[in-house]
DNA sequence: CAAACACTTGAACAGTTGTTCATATATTTA
DNA sequence: TAAATATATGAACAACTGTTCAAGTGTTTG
């Protein structure tokens, strides 16, 4: 016969102390959702290539950027407006230019920690 | 006219020092690769819960990833599968069961910076 | 004010991705 | 050794993504 346990539900696994603690620090779905999406965004080359640019020289205009990466300036357009709606990076119009940055400091950090990881591979 | 420039190649561009600045220092095509592919590897909603898991418990067999996050083992073996593919888990075997970790210390930086973004905003 | 310019946008299409379902493998246990 | 268990895998399908192309802003310049 199956132990008694002081648990409120059960729970399908295999080592439950192992389990239970991880659910007890577990956080939102929209918590996932969010890292999931900022991730997502530096997860596409053309996006990746915008973000180091940026990273390099601070502000950058969109045709510049195209030259940078090679591509049209549409795609990048594009591409801007996804890093944009994901707040990764901010605009600053100028005339009929517009310059784009990096919009926080972890963006910098993460391509940083990044680049460790692929270095060491 | 147009003045003569010291540089070998013309640039469709329009801060001409800016682009070449980054030019010389951008990284090539296979870094840009690997790196938007470590992101991807984050990018989704799955994917990030179980490299968080794995942040908060070292160590974690199938069975009890899927039972944390609430998915079928099927689902979770071959998201596993992508993450061991691309360096992001490493894995030990011990009899039927197999447990799984993050491969190195980077991916634990990784999801605490994506952490401080996403709690910038 | 018309042309040129910097950038944005929407539709469309191919390519990619994540889950499910059924089946397979390998190990343990009865 | 047969059944149960832990995990992996392949095919299939819907959903999503990134580019191109054509057309549309809004601003500057001749």
């Amino acid at each position: 016969m199956r132990k008694a346990k002081p648990n409120i539900t059960e729970l399908e696994c295999i080592e439950e102390n192992k389990v239970r603690s991880v659910l007890n620090r577990m956080k939102s779905e929209s918590f996932f959702h969010d890292l999931a999406e900022t991730f997502s965004a530096m997860s596409d080359t053309t996006r990746v290539k915008i973000i180091y640019s940026l990273c390099l020289e601070n502000e950058l205009c969109v045709r510049d950027i195209a030259a940078i990466i090679g591509t049209s300036d549409s795609a990048i357009s594009h591409q801007l407006r996804t890093l944009r709606n994901m707040k990764l990076v901010r605009y600053n119009k100028v005339g009929k230019m517009i310059y784009y940055s990096l919009d926080d400091i972890h963006i910098n950090n993460l391509v940083a920690e990044g680049l460790r990881h692929v270095d060491e591979k």
